[in-house]
DNA sequence: ATAAACCTGACTAAAATAGTCAAGTATATA
DNA sequence: TATATACTTGACTATTTTAGTCAGGTTTAT
């Protein structure tokens, strides 16, 4: 069970993003050379990021991208949900009637698995840019 | 950020399992049949479930598994650890003293994966084998 | 003796991941 | 208006992980 680095990045751009965001677009450029992630794979994210309206985009000389929303409106499930990065814990969600298995029943430990989605789900609700930045504000990093 | 399967069969192999514990070991291939797992792919889980002592063979005729503790002491945890099923969300964990990035302090968002990690391995703290079964019980599956 | 069941390690096809690469388009500024 | 900066898009690919399979054992109740 693991994060991918699409999610990953995507969640450490914007919050580096967020940081200059008051004054100019950042670019993708100054994102990459701070993050150390690199460019081509930045635009993957961020034209991702621009299709869910979560960031703007200002293009030409000067220009980058911009938050389209309050860093507080902004929570980890937007973000996820836009780099396609999902918590998959069954299969057998929207496969017609069957249950796990190909059985007619849920498996037996089917609600476990609707629990501990929910479980994430309600973590990365809960958590929102804003609060990442404040977070690394008291830390001083 | 998905299960693998390694680690959805070892649990419902167990929960499977505990239900039949008290009278006889269970062979891997009614369980098998039962859930629908591959009985080599079983065989696999159950050889690291046992050199963790979740469970003890019984070989020859009629042997099997029989689960080595109390369905209440095997918590999720000790499932997904004997599996190699970890959560994973930073790779920079045990690297040297340099933090994410090649860079000598840590990610903007590094602590924020630790909460992460935190959160979702508390859930598997909580929850044990017997958890599993008084809920299968209760929902009459 | 033998069949049921555990035991082990090597192997592999398929999928997912983590990018790279190439060829653009838009626009602020000199 | 030339041009460099920066966004935009889509195709491609190497590597890793996953989810098993396969082939050969060993043990032991009956």
């Amino acid at each position: 069970m693991k994060l991918t680095s699409k999610g990953r990045y995507a969640v450490m751009a914007l919050v580096d993003l967020a940081r200059f965001n008051n004054i100019n677009p950042v670019s993708l450029r100054d994102i990459s050379l701070r993050q150390g992630i690199s460019l081509d794979y930045l635009e993957q994210i961020f034209s991702k990021l621009r299709k869910k309206e979560i960031v703007q985009s200002v293009r030409g000389i000067q220009g980058g991208y911009v938050l389209n929303k309050k860093a507080n409106e902004i929570k980890l499930t937007n973000i996820f949900d836009a780099v396609d990065e999902k918590v998959k814990t069954v299969q057998c969600k929207k496969e017609s009637k069957k249950g796990c298995n190909g059985k007619s029943t849920k498996c037996l430990t089917h609600n476990l698995w609707d629990e501990l989605e929910n479980h994430i789900n309600n973590f990365f609700e809960q958590k929102s840019l804003e609060d990442l930045i404040k977070d690394n504000r008291e830390r001083r990093i």
